[in-house]
DNA sequence: TGTACATCAGTGAACGCGCGTTCACTGATGTAC
DNA sequence: TGTACATCAGTGAACGCGCGTTCACTGATGTAC
């Protein structure tokens, strides 16, 4: 942190930490171009040396984020140790953490209106986070006689959707959180189990 | 639509709608006040006859919207008609088909980042959808032997995550979509089906 | 090692624009008698 | 039924503001020789 000179030295990540802390104080959408420049202590035109325009700095936070989200899952996975089940269930945890402890990241990922489609490095990191959810459903699929597992793709697909179902109604750290009188932690792993009991992972008596 | 006087006769409709069509053409928060009051054909100081504020107008546009919402799956459940089963997949399909045939409204009630909470009109409209589908939960967990009935609220919260979590990654409407080899609605089907099995309400063999 | 030069990453002033908001106002409508 | 008056729901001009963007510029850094 020492004293810059006239150049920065690290404009970009200084742009998108101001890009997250803007998010966080008025919601994805609540940042502009030229008050994240003066945040980061920077003339306004400075941020058109890194980005195009102000979707391409949403989008870069965007990617930042996909990519610590999905860093985190993987690590809650810890390649199913002990047991795939409790390593799933630290997965969901995880997303649901990530919700909670990193809300503007969470936003401009998922609520700021940009689609992961649109850009190829925006895209792969997605996919990096989804695959982290996908690897550990092929785990469970495994753990399952041959003849009665599910297509797995579906089943990463229920329990993404389940999981950022919880996250996005019950799990999110603003004020549009709805309130359930049992944290979402809680109703995210029963729901997973119910769930996994339903496809026949876990016998009817768990 | 006859031709407007000096007084528009109906401004605070008006208003909502030119906000549905600016959300649906730049995303929720795509909008002014200024830009409503130039599409519904007057001045920019008219809507401050009717809302305080830029807030006040989102608050109503998801207000409405909710209600429009709740009415259609308490049309879909239709108290349970022919069977509670067939009757809840046809809510399922409500809730994705409203996200589907109504973006700009299912944007403003869940992603413009505003809280039900805050106004009782609006958690009022909120609530009442809600309450559609937790009836429609609770005709399923009468049908259930009593001793192995689920917590009837804790079966809502799952299957509305579900529901909005199909619906959030799979069937919106705009570019954020996530895509499947399998549509939204098959896969909430299968997703709800597997989750009464997981439950009690299925025996395991459907 | 020193120097010349190219490139990079900033500056700061300027622009036009649309926004939110206010104000005194006025035309239309509703109502009391 | 007519009239006077209060209230309602608009007008339109004006304001200050922050935004996105551009421009010619300049200080710092990297590199060829």
């Amino acid at each position: 942190m020492s004293k810059r000179g006239y150049h920065h030295g690290n404009l970009k990540s200084a742009l998108v930490d101001a890009v997250l802390s803007l998010i966080s104080e008025k919601g994805p959408n609540g940042f502009s171009f030229a008050e994240a420049a003066r945040r980061a202590g920077v003339s306004p035109a400075a941020p058109y040396r890194h980005f195009k325009d102000r979707d391409e700095l949403i989008i870069e936070t965007a990617r930042r984020g996909y990519e610590i989200f999905a860093a985190r899952l993987e690590a809650a996975w810890d390649e199913g140790r002990p047991s795939p089940l409790s390593a799933f269930d630290r997965v969901g945890r995880a997303y649901l953490g990530f919700a909670r402890a990193e809300p503007a990241y969470f936003a401009a990922m998922f609520e700021a209106g940009i689609a992961p489609e649109d850009d190829p490095t925006l895209r792969a990191a997605a996919n990096r986070a989804f695959d982290a959810l996908h690897r550990a459903c092929e785990a469970l699929a495994a753990r399952m006689p041959e003849d009665k597992r599910p297509p797995v793709l579906m089943m990463s697909y229920h329990l993404w959707a389940i999981t950022h179902g919880v996250t996005a109604l019950f799990g999110r750290a603003d004020d549009a959180r709805r309130r359930a009188p049992i944290s979402p932690e809680e109703l995210l792993e029963a729901g997973a189990t119910i769930y996994l009991r339903g496809v026949g992972f876990l016998p009817k008596d768990t």
